[in-house]
DNA sequence: AATGAATGAGTTTTCATTCAT
DNA sequence: AATGAATGAAAACTCATTCAT
């Protein structure tokens, strides 16, 4: 069928093709992240990773000298890009509606990618094998971005923009609805797992509303 | 030498042990939470796990046919119990605070502690594995008890006991602050996640008290 | 033509046949020198030494967890044994021709056989691999024998029952020749090195007839 | 930065270096010279190999077609050279002394070079691989160099400057004890080999003195 | 002549599972 | 019920060799 000049042809394998080393790292990571995201890290097998790259398995070590070195590389390259932004307004001009629709656009239409869950279940699953890598990230990637964004926020409280209460004094929590359609999706799958996402978007929004408005969302 | 009752024991290799079935199937199921929840499904061999159980390879075969079903049965038993109650105040002598509070405990000090983290990650991780059965957990399991409670809020909501707000119309969201905190065990581990856990709870209570305050909580 | 009785039988494979350890243990570690003296240790395969043993490759791995820990048991096993006895007469009633023949019989007709010269060229080619073996079988097992041989040499000397002279002050010396024969049958093979051999022997005995006798091995 | 000849220089790889065939020839096989006298002929790669050239691995089939044929030139190249001098004596005016001491030095100095060390490892550890070359080494090498030596020796024997013994008629016998002292070198490495050899040559020489000497080394 | 990416066959080792006891 | 020797399949990784540049 393929080769129909030859009756009895071997596997009629692929010519050799040679690529830039980058492209061909790049596409390695793509189809380990894949595969890592749905199996985890013991349950994917090098095999599996070159085939997704159309490689050979020895192919793979031309390029990475082992399976844990292609983890952490996975790892070094999608989690020290800054997780999530800092816009929390420091200019007084937008109003709060709007800025809280940036903020869940960014928590949901952005982080509910394949490749951005995938990244997460990892995280999720293979922290115990990488706790220094963990402890790392961390440290250079999140406190940071965390210290950034309390101070934006604590400005914000000062000048009597937003109010104080738990959430603007952790303002993690934020997103913590955010990252519960997450579990969902990752849990969960295919269009039961959407609709739940969807709903929770909604009531996360008219949440923060409440909280981070003046008036209501006061101590008492 | 060291056993007079025995002349010459070779190496002094503990006795066979012979016990219930059932006492052995939980032995087992348990050595099997720990593993799995530590190095994942494929990441486990039944090696380690009839190591923790003091048992060898081969006496695993005689309570379970094979490695998947341990883990089948493991997500039987440890999921099929009611992750959360049903505890919201059909009565209305408690206060708000004191319901927040039994509430906040359930979702911390009862879901904090390494046997629920360990099922926890196994759940995020291996998910993909038995999509059935997570469909099945859901629709048997997680939507009645959701149902359950959903309508006693309503209840309340109808009653004024609360106000009508995207937390109370999406009560899920109640513990997204808890999970968010089981995130941060689960890949940080140490005191560092410890002390996140409890920033988070105080948080957590200050928001829920806000979210259900009839006055502050409520839509404009 | 091996099973005539089912035409297209597959491998028709041997059932399972359990052993006691210690005779598998043996059974390996034979194998394992017949292989690894001829093809050498990294020239052996793990897959070879199964076949020898009618084990399948994994099956070695509940007797020895390694290649390394093979070889390491193999050379324990064979050179741990006193490698050349002590038997120069004490009593002077043995004439030195029956001393030399007693002596040469331990040189060639023992130490030339497949076994010992497998054992031989493993040394030779392998003793950069376990250094620290070779130096703890050259101190505990080697050192002492020559010890005791030279005493006993060395009080034949002082009673006048034997010249002194380079050979008896480095008695090691006295099986070279054996040894320039052993080498020829390690490097030859066939029935040239064993004619060389028988030759080398004779020689041998002449040789140290002269040097053994009072008279002609005198120094000068 | 460390080379500022040029701007944005990569990993600063060495340049691509062009050698005439002969000289690189020559390099590869000492490389392999060095690699398969330590390692065996199964334990050293192409790797190996070509970083000791400080070459690619696929620089070697440049001028090798394969591993094997590496092996093959370095024996020929190594092993079709006189393996020892001719020069017993056709003149009757050295002393048997200087004879003796030059033909030690050629036993002992000029054979202990770890290059010489090397290929004799070697011989005996693959001589199995190539039965037909050490044949055809022996046939042409070793075998007319010993008639050569035997010729001039009987010469003498029959002249009455040397002795008729097992000695002068299996001369080979000579460098027996020489080879005893290569092998600890091969086997045990260190000063404590060198020690050993040292006081083998001492010997060496007061045994050959006493079996060429026209009285001390004749029959009886 | 020289390279580095690529490969198929092989390496050692591990694993889930079976079987005889 | 329990064991430990045994197994086929598959894992990670290596190697001699090839090919496009």
């Amino acid at each position: 069928m393929t080769d129909p000049s030859s009756p009895a042809a071997p596997p009629a394998r692929r010519k050799r093709v040679r690529l830039a080393p980058e492209v061909r790292r790049h596409q390695i990571l793509d189809a380990a992240l894949d595969a890592f995201g749905e199996f985890g890290f013991a349950g994917t097998s090098m095999h599996r990773i070159a085939r997704g790259v159309g490689l050979s398995k020895a192919g793979l070590y031309a390029h990475f000298a082992s399976k844990d070195e292609i983890f952490e590389a996975l790892l070094t390259d999608h989690m020290l890009a800054p997780p999530l932004d800092v816009a929390w307004a420091s200019d007084e001009d937008q109003s709060i509606e709007a800025l809280v629709d940036g903020f869940l656009d960014r928590c949901y239409t952005d982080r509910h990618t394949p490749r951005v869950l995938a990244t997460f279940r990892l995280l999720i699953a293979e922290s115990g094998r990488v706790p220094d890598f963990v402890r790392r990230w961390h440290a250079t990637v999140i406190a940071p971005h965390k210290a950034a964004r309390d101070a934006v926020i604590h400005q914000a409280v000062a000048a009597g923009r937003l109010p104080r209460n738990g959430l603007t004094e952790n303002f993690d929590l934020a997103m913590a609805p955010a990252l519960m359609a997450m579990m969902s999706l990752l849990v969960l799958t295919g269009p039961q797992a959407e609709a739940q996402a969807a709903a929770f978007r909604a009531a996360h929004r008219e949440i923060l509303l409440i909280l981070l408005d003046k008036e209501r969302g006061c101590r008492r």
